[in-house]
DNA sequence: ATATGCATGTCGCAC
DNA sequence: GTGCGACGTGCATAT
């Protein structure tokens, strides 16, 4: 066994015995955990997968969470989101781990014919995490400078409820129509359209005023622009990157969420 | 540096100059690398983000995928998908790991202050890895016993492409009526009433005939429910899992997709 | 390449 | 808890 300090244990080709050790120890002591090895997987739940032998390596994380990664692939080929309880035992000269998870009801089973290595670490991270350029970027960035939409543009709410869903943004144009608007951060499909569409119907129930709806995004597919014309609707192009760097210009987040979204 | 055969090598607690090595000799080999330390990891691409200083671990796959892990969560905080290529370098006493990808242009860095350990593997697996209860599934079980709709049912097509988008099953009951089936294989929401929905409006464009519109799921919500009562639309209970089990009978995928979808 | 919809999606937020 | 929509969604598939 190798071992830094507390932070690190690992097993070169261990026992079962030995690995199984280490793993419990983990799972007590809240650590990561990764194992390197020949393995089948079995799970069921939702749906349910079975996985025939081969290398890979399993990880589980101190909140519960557990990853099957095979060598290729970005996605994990089992898992199993956080929360989830864990046990280890020795079968039939195998390793298996299960992972149990409530609601659903789901399990994942491991069973480790070799493990190549099994490793333990206290990881410490407190370290911030910041995304820019999301679609709230894009919302913040046009309450704070509504001429991005238009001349004139005068915001009132702010991912309003409505029924079905939620307007993005809601605001009035400089003639006094109102205007739905909603907003994507990367080029809008059929779907988008609908979506805007459905809002406004809902909308329409409840005003006689005019009502404009737009759809906001960096670009539209080809037969998404026809759809919108034929539904009377409108385009305004806008990229996620500019709002969030209109959004870094003018200081991080001020009280827009306050002073919006009082407007019933 | 510990190793077995030419499957994997372990540094514990490496120099940078020694990491490095191994890095990019793992990129080279097409190895699987997994590396723990401490880092910061920026990214920039559709979106951008920024992580500080934290204890993480790095993997980078043969196929060109990299994943950056907390020591929580179900998902890497920072990724790169399959086909990126690396770069590593030591830089003020850092060592810099470089993940580019081409369309969408992204680039991850990570940028290491601290490497506990560092280790490459030769993972072969080829198991193969069966998924069961998808909503394909669901698809073919009502192909291969069309009861499960109702008495009487007889699939026409299958993945049909109607404009706007694609119709699950469609076919005709017992009286001669046109069927156009939904399938969802969790609690359908309202999204789901919607799309079917709109195939009905698009169908109802190009014939005369009536039309019943069924949404097949295990369940529904609430104002699901509601929603497809005005919408004078039907809903079939079907589970995901039951499917599975009617083509498991009925052994492996049989000649389905030859016999339907012959029939434009 | 673009378009479309599934996913064991997961996650976060509001009610 | 349920509902709802975003996500750097990724991914397969069809045109």
């Amino acid at each position: 066994m190798r071992q830094i300090d507390n932070k690190l244990s690992t097993l070169t080709e261990p026992t079962f015995e030995e690995a199984k050790s280490l793993i419990e120890k983990a799972f007590v002591q809240r650590r990561t955990l990764i194992v390197v090895g020949n393995c089948k997987v079995d799970y069921v739940g939702r749906a349910s997968s079975k996985l025939e032998l081969g290398e890979r390596f399993l990880i589980i994380k101190s909140d519960g969470s557990l990853l099957v990664h095979r060598p290729t692939g970005y996605e994990p080929v089992n898992w199993q989101p956080s929360g989830s309880v864990f046990h280890a035992q020795i079968k039939e000269d195998q390793l298996e781990v299960h992972a149990v998870r409530q609601k659903p009801k789901e399990n994942v089973k491991v069973q480790f014919t070799k493990i190549y290595t099994a490793t333990s670490i206290m990881l410490l991270d407190a370290g911030d995490f910041i995304l820019n350029a999301s679609e709230q970027d894009m919302h913040r960035a046009i309450l704070l400078r509504p001429e991005l939409i238009e001349e004139g543009f005068k915001p009132i709410s702010w991912e309003k409820k409505v029924e079905p869903g939620f307007v993005d943004v809601y605001g009035m144009d400089k003639t006094g129509k109102l205007v739905v608007i909603e907003v994507k951060r990367k080029i809008a499909t059929k779907e988008a359209v609908l979506q805007l569409a459905k809002y406004i119907e809902a909308i329409k129930l409840k005003t006689d005023r005019q009502i404009r709806g737009i759809l906001v995004a960096p670009g539209l597919g080809k037969e998404v622009q026809a759809l919108l014309v034929s539904m009377d609707l409108e385009f305004k192009e806008l990229y996620p990157k500019k709002c969030a760097e209109i959004l870094k210009k003018s200081g991080p987040t001020s009280k827009l969420e306050t002073f919006f979204n009082d407007t019933t």
